[in-house]
DNA sequence: TGTATTCCCATAATTTCCCATGTTATCCCA
DNA sequence: TGGGATAACATGGGAAATTATGGGAATACA
C-alpha cells in the first residue's frame, strides 16, 4: 500500500527518486516500473505498480468490443498512460508533457493513496 | 499491452516509425509484425499484433454461418486487414490508401489501447 | 524501361546505462 | 544511551546504446 508523502527533486534530465517506500511496493523485481498518466481531473498524475494498471485494463475489457464508453476509457486511460522504468539508482524520467501538465518545475510530490499515488508539482500541492 | 500516445513522422516514401514501445509488445521475434486496416467507426487504422488479428478471427468464426453480421465482418475487418513488416529500423510503409483514410499527411499519432493500438493523423487526432 | 518497392547504410538527437559523491538513516557495540 | 561505523538513499554527470529519420543503391513490377 502506498502511503505517506515526500518530496524529491526533478534534475536537468528529467529524472526524479521515486521514495524508497514507494519502491518496496511494486515487488522486488528489480523489473518493476510505475505507470502514470497525466489526471483529467487536474494538474497532476496518477500512477501505481503493475496492479493498478492490470485494474484499470481489466474494466476496459469487461466492456463490449464497440461499447462507446470502451474507446472513450481506452484513450483517456491507456492512451495516456506510459510506463517508466526505473534506473538503476530508483529513478524515472518523466515525459516532458507530463512535466507540463502537473506543472512541475523542480520539486515533485509523491502522495500515497492506498492501491495507487499522485504525483505533483509541489508548489501546486501546497494548497 | 500497447500504452501511451507518440507522434511520429511519415517519410517521402511512406514510413513510419512505429515507436519502440509498441514494437517491445511484439515479441522479441525480428520477423514480427503488425496488422492494421481502416476502421469503419472513423478516420483511423486499428492496429495490432498477431494476438490482435487472432482474436478478431476468433470472434468472427463464433458468429453463425448465415449472421449477416458474419460476413459484414469478415469483409470490414479480415478483408481490409494488411499485414505490414518492419524494416531493420523498426519502420513499416503505410498503404495509399490506409494513408487516405486517415487523412495523414506527415505527423502521425499512436495511440496505445491496451490489446490494439490506433493510428491518427496528428491533426484529426487533436479534437 | 520507367515506376515503385525493398534493402541497406549514414547521421543526429535522444535516451539509457553506469559510476561518482554527498547526505541521511540505520545498525551495533561500548 | 551515546557515538562511530555502515548501509541506504538522493542526486549529478559522462559515455554508450537506442531511436527516429533521411537518402542511395539494388531489386521487383508492369
Amino acid at each position: 500500500m502506498f502511503l505517506s508523502t515526500a518530496e524529491t527533486g526533478l534534475d536537468a534530465k528529467n529524472r526524479v527518486s521515486v521514495p524508497a517506500d514507494f519502491r518496496a511496493q511494486l515487488s522486488t523485481d528489480p523489473q518493476a516500473a510505475i505507470y502514470t498518466f497525466p489526471h483529467f481531473h487536474g494538474p497532476y498524475l496518477e500512477g501505481g505498480g503493475q496492479a493498478f494498471i492490470d485494474r484499470y485494463a481489466r474494466d476496459i475489457r469487461r466492456l463490449k468490443r464497440f461499447d462507446p464508453m470502451r474507446r472513450t476509457m481506452e484513450v483517456a486511460v491507456l492512451g495516456a498512460t506510459k510506463r517508466l522504468d526505473f534506473d538503476a539508482n530508483g529513478r524515472v524520467t518523466l515525459p516532458r508533457d507530463f512535466i507540463e501538465h502537473a506543472g512541475i518545475d523542480k520539486r515533485v510530490m509523491f502522495v500515497g493513496c492506498g492501491t495507487r499515488f499522485e504525483i505533483w508539482s509541489a508548489e501546486a500541492h501546497e494548497k
